[in-house]
This record gives structure tokens, sequence and C-alpha cells, in this order.
DNA sequence: AAAGTTAGTTTATGCCGTAAGGAGTGGCAA
DNA sequence: TTGCCACTCCTTACGGCATAAACTAACTTT
């Protein structure tokens, strides 16, 4: 379930993203025990370590010592929180690249920070990215992306592309490990025990299975299946490599734009 | 929030999934008023028309004139039938791909029928991905795109790196697209509407933008941001095209590889 | 007819987000 | 000093969710 961004008061949400300052001078009732940054970081905190699904006022609240509507009081609603939680976490990603070495060795190790930071913060990978959170954080990753990518010479408009395909490449080969990651965690099962188990039932449920998807066993008879470290589970070890190769793929495909284009790559 | 594959007895969700018929000499008890079928019909039904959020045990129940647990008798789990709507859906996708144009306009069409049938089940896309659900149609939907980039005369390694990069694209592209048709019809406000109160909002709380965004300002003085047709939702458009000229450099990139392998490509 | 299995119901438990209203706090105007 | 009122935080409550448990009623087999 995608969680959408927040519909209440935008001037509101909006100001608690780039953090204008309340109108603070003397004001009349209790001392606020709590503040909207110790709320987002607790939130940040469930999620990072029970994951999305665990997220509730009620949990972050309790991690707070106060009950779930306390936090009304700070944040307009939960969905407002998970922008908030967002845009603090994009706060993370690294902002300065150096570009000597040229875009494709920038481009490469920028996908491979916000790869590792998915990674990090897999619940990040369930905030909806339908309408832009607009938080100052999420125009920082844009700006650093698209500084690097500007080295390629390209034109603007092809760069509005190339940024997208490239946020969508880096988000969901994020997304697969991390799923990968929750799921054995949910049923108690290493990913090896359960590919033993699922592949033999496999075999009894579809015995014609080779008749049936001659490519795929081809592929498998290939050897294409073959994690060739075994320390890494399996399907772990199996993203990480189809992110590569993919990336080199993409930029590649880059390259062949530029080329076309008539744009000579930096030395 | 990612919903997850069915933790429960896996012999019987992998039966239900492969269609492997129950002993079904006549049983004692009442006659079954509903079935598997028609219940994951039913789901789907459900799901398509008031997404995935909506769809609960109640609301499928509801249409079915039963209560939720009457479902239970048919599906061990809520888990469980997301499989079954998952698996079943995805045998719309068409199988037969014409190779005698080339590899690159049959990838081209197998993309474009995806990235239609996520939009059409837009549900889909909120499977996770995890550990896969190992179905029938998830295969067939293996084996279709394996055949067709076989053609490319790759090696059967790099060949299975290139699916999960062709997956990981049409479906973060499709994602976009489609939870930003969800998004106007839950805040009651059209892309335009929204993203003019937005930007407007953006000037008013952090005025300093065009210095804190350069790169991004020069962008958007370039025009790279305005759409070319304007009858078709903003967003939309701008994602269609990503999505198309995204394809293009993955296939540009695919070509790269080809050559670098010394494979020729067909005429 | 009795026994046993199955379909479907009702009821209940424990989560969730959040609306509503009330209690105590403390700065300011009178 | 007193009263006001904005403010924080609480309790309670509502309607939703998945699903466990126990029950009724239908039907086949013994």
């Amino acid at each position: 379930m995608v969680v959408f961004a927040g519909q209440g008061d935008a001037r509101r949400s909006m100001a608690l993203l780039w953090h204008t300052p309340r109108p603070e001078g003397g004001r009349p009732g209790p001392k606020p025990g709590l503040s909207v940054d110790v709320i987002v970081d607790t939130a940040i905190a469930v999620a990072d370590s029970e994951g999305m699904a665990a997220l509730s006022m009620r949990a972050v609240g309790e991690r707070l010592g106060r009950t779930a509507m306390a936090l009304y009081t700070y944040v307009p609603s939960k969905s407002e929180l998970v922008d908030l939680m967002y845009d603090r976490a994009l706060a993370e990603l690294p902002v300065d690249y150096e570009l000597g070495a040229g875009w494709r060795a920038a481009v490469t190790s920028w996908a491979e920070d916000a790869w590792a930071f998915y990674l990090c913060h897999p619940w990040v990978l369930q905030v909806s990215q339908a309408r832009p959170v607009l938080g100052p954080n999420e125009y920082v990753m844009l700006e650093t992306a698209l500084r690097i990518l500007r080295e390629t010479g390209l034109t603007a408009g092809v760069l509005r592309r190339l940024v997208g395909v490239l946020f969508h490449f880096v988000r969901a080969a994020a997304q697969t490990v991390a799923e990968s990651r929750q799921a054995p965690a949910a049923t108690g099962m290493s990913d090896e025990e359960w590919w033993y188990a699922r592949s033999a039932l496999l075999e009894e449920v579809a015995p014609d299975f080779a008749e049936r998807f001659p490519t795929l066993t081809w592929l498998d008879s290939e050897g294409a299946y073959q994690s060739e470290d075994e320390s890494v589970p399996y399907l772990e070890q199996e993203a990480k490599e189809t992110f590569a190769a993919g990336l080199a793929v993409l930029l590649d495909g880059i390259e062949a734009a530029m080329n076309r284009a008539g744009v000579r790559a930096l030395p």
C-alpha cells in the first residue's frame, strides 16, 4: 500500500518541510515537551528498525513516553509525518561529487550512494512518488544528479528524461533487494531454505516445466542462475549484480545518445 | 506498505497458484457456493476500481453477498489472495511477439504492453517482488521476455541481467504514472491545480530557490519542463515521455553490449 | 439414523488513524 | 492579582482492518 502525501493544509505542511520558523514570541500555555524534529527522528527510528508497516502514531508516541494523540499537536496527520520523514532522510545523501574523472564515474558513485541509502532506509521506497513531496532535500537530490549529468553536454530536454530514468532504475533495483531482506525476517526462513523448499514444490506442481518454459530452462542449464559468491544470500547477490550491470547498460545508452548528438565526452 | 507473499502452508498456496485440482470425489457437507476463481475475480474487480487500499476481505465478501469470514474457507489468508490475484492478472499479457522485425521492435512492443498492463491494473505494482510469487503466469512473462532478448545473441549470464533491468525499468516507470493518477482522485484536485498551488507556496517558503538550485533553475529556464501536449495531464505526459526515452536509452545500451561482444544484429 | 466433514455465520480480540472533549499550564491584559 | 485564553496532553470513542474461535446447518458416507 502506497502512503500518500498529506492532503491537509498545504501551507502548513510546506512550512514544516522548509522549516520556516513559527512565530514563537512568548506564547501562552505550557512549554512544548516535544518538537517536530524529535518526532520525525523517532518515527524514522521506528521505520528503520521495525519497518514501515510497524510505523504507527501509537508506536512513535510510545517511544517518546506520550500517547498517539499527543503527536497531533505537532504534526497534522500521519501522512504529513511521513513526508517529513522522507525529506529528513534524504538529507543523508552526499551532495558533492568529483567531476574531474568524468561524468560516468560521478554518476556511478551517485547511483551507488543512492542505492546504499535506500537499503539503509528501505521504508523510503514506500513513500509515494506520485506528487513529489517537494521538500528541500528532494530538490537537493535532483540538483545533485542534474549537476553531474549536465557534464554530458546533452540538451536540457534530454537531461530531464535521463534523470527520470536514473531515479526509476535505482529505486526499482533497490526495492527488490529491500523487499528480499524483509521477507526472510518475516517468514523466519533464509533465502536458501525458501528457494529450496519452493523449487521442490515447483517440480511437484509443474512436472512439465521444461516443456512449458524452454528458454528459462535453457538459461538455467547455461548456469546463469549460479551465484559466484556463496557467502552472500542468493537473491541479494543477484540483485546487486543486476544493479551494476543495469547501470552500465544505462550509461552505455547515454553515451550512445551523446555520440548521436555529436557531443564530445571529456577526456 | 508492501503486501507480502503468503507465509502459510506453502504447498497449499502453490497448489492454488498452479490450479492442481483438489481431490473432489463426492465430498460431504454443503455444496460450495463460491470458488477460488470467483473470489479472485471479485478481488481483482475491487482492486481495479477502488484501488489496493480498498481491498479488504469485507469488501470482497460483500460483493459476493457473504461475510469476510466466508472467504477463509477458500483462501488461507489475504496475502495468498493477493498472490492469486497477481498471477491471474498477469495472464492478460500478450505472449507472442513477432521477431521478424528484429529484437528491438519486439522488446519495445513487449515493454509497451507491460506498461499498459500495469496502468490497467495499478495495484499489481504494489505486490511485493521480494520473493517472486512463483505462479505460472509470472514464469510465462519471464519466458516471453527472454525469448525475445535471446535474439540479441548475448550470453545467458548477460541476458539474465538484462531481463532484470528491463523489468525494473518498466515497473518503475509505470509506478510513477499509476500513482500520479491515483493522487488527484484522492485530493480532489487536478494535477494543474495542485502544481499551481504548490509552486506558489514554494516561492513563498523558499524565496532563494534560484541560488540554492542553479541547475534546476537552468533546466527550467531552458523550457525543459514545458509540456508539448496540453490535453494530457502534465505529470502523465512527462512520465510517458520519460518511459519512451528511457527505454530507448536502455536499448541503446544493449546494442552497445552487443557490439562489444562482437554480436551481429539481425538485419 | 448416526457420524463426520464442510460452508458459512456470529462473535470477539487487538490493531489502526483520528475526532471530540476535557484537564492542567502559563503568559498577558485588566 | 485575577481572569482569560491559547496551548499541550490526556482519555474516551468510533469505525475500520485481519483473523481466531466457536457455532449452525447442510450434505455424504457408514
